[in-house]
DNA sequence: AAAGACACCTGGGAGC
DNA sequence: TGCTCCCAGGTGTCTT
């Protein structure tokens, strides 16, 4: 499931091989993901050079020379690239044919992903309302004080909030939280300032290793040379509902959070704000 | 206005 | 072995 990391490393992986190539063909074997793929994306792709890769939030812009193409790679979506002559696979979606006699495919097994096409001068839908990268300096300290200061939702809910920061999924959402020893359900505005410091560089933290690792290792992912990320083997929490905590030996505990599913250790993650009902269920 | 619920989709695993 | 059921995940949209 592309987190920010992956789809930096999908990004870095595809600066490298597909920058400078022309488009020569366009096969389009799906006409919906998410949403409806422009039916025009064929030619306003044909014959653009791709001129560089960027990345905003989970989205990664792919920039021709007229427009720029808008990924998003949902659950199960990656790029392989390969000679144009390679067998389509199960689930390859969109093929973009390159001058090199290379292939950009687009394989999304769930189809939670999309692509779409935008001018340069206009601001997608899709980009206009997030808040700031989490690796900007923008997302600092005060900031998120201000941003949590006015919800009460539980704090894991309100950093996996777009508008909060991006590119906090489920997994580094969890992370995040174990490694500031705050409790997931804590309410966002009961937050002391220096648990804000602490989740703030946690963030940073877990995604800078997470970047650097290659992206999480999991079922569905593959960066654009196809190799794993390497980061699952240092998750702390995610996936080690009921096996010690890394830290206390106290068994972590799952709870499903906002239907998602949720691990922290209730030992060291203790919640700040203790009612009567507060046994977790 | 804010927050919760739901839809979208497939493959893998559990349970029978 | 094979069938059915449930679950995973991100995020836009609908409902409360």
């Amino acid at each position: 499931m592309p987190e920010l990391p992956e789809v930096e490393t999908i990004k870095y992986g595809l600066q490298k091989s597909i920058v400078g190539q022309r488009v020569i063909g366009v096969r389009m074997r799906r006409k919906k993901l998410r949403y409806e793929i422009p039916g025009d994306l064929p030619i306003k792709l044909l014959g653009e050079k791709i001129v560089n890769i960027d990345r905003r939030a989970k989205y990664l812009l792919i920039e021709f020379e007229h427009g720029q193409m808008i990924v998003h790679f949902g659950m199960s979506g990656y790029f392989s690239v390969c000679a144009v002559q390679t067998p389509i696979k199960k689930h390859d979606h969109v093929l973009i044919d390159l001058a090199n006699g290379q292939s950009l495919r687009y394989n999304d097994t769930r189809r939670f992903g999309l692509i779409d096409w935008t001018n340069h001068n206009t601001t997608h839908r899709l980009l206009a309302k997030l808040g700031p990268e989490p690796l900007a300096p923008s997302f600092n300290p005060d900031y998120l004080q201000q941003a949590l200061k006015k919800t009460t939702r539980p704090i894991k809910l309100a950093i996996m909030d777009n508008a909060v920061v991006v590119g906090v999924g489920n997994i580094y959402a969890n992370e995040s939280l174990f490694m500031s020893k705050i409790h997931p359900q804590n309410p966002a505005n009961t937050l002391r300032p220096e648990s804000i410091d602490s989740l703030c560089q946690s963030i940073k933290t877990i995604l800078t290793q997470a970047v650097k690792a290659g992206g999480t290792t999991l079922a569905d992912f593959q960066n654009a040379d196809g190799k794993p990320g390497y980061f699952k083997q240092s998750l702390s929490v995610y996936g080690r509902a009921n096996q010690p905590c890394l830290a206390c030996n106290t068994a972590l505990k799952q709870i499903r959070l906002a239907q998602r599913t949720t691990v922290y250790c209730p030992n060291c993650q203790a919640l700040t704000t203790m009612e009567p009902n507060d046994h977790d269920n």
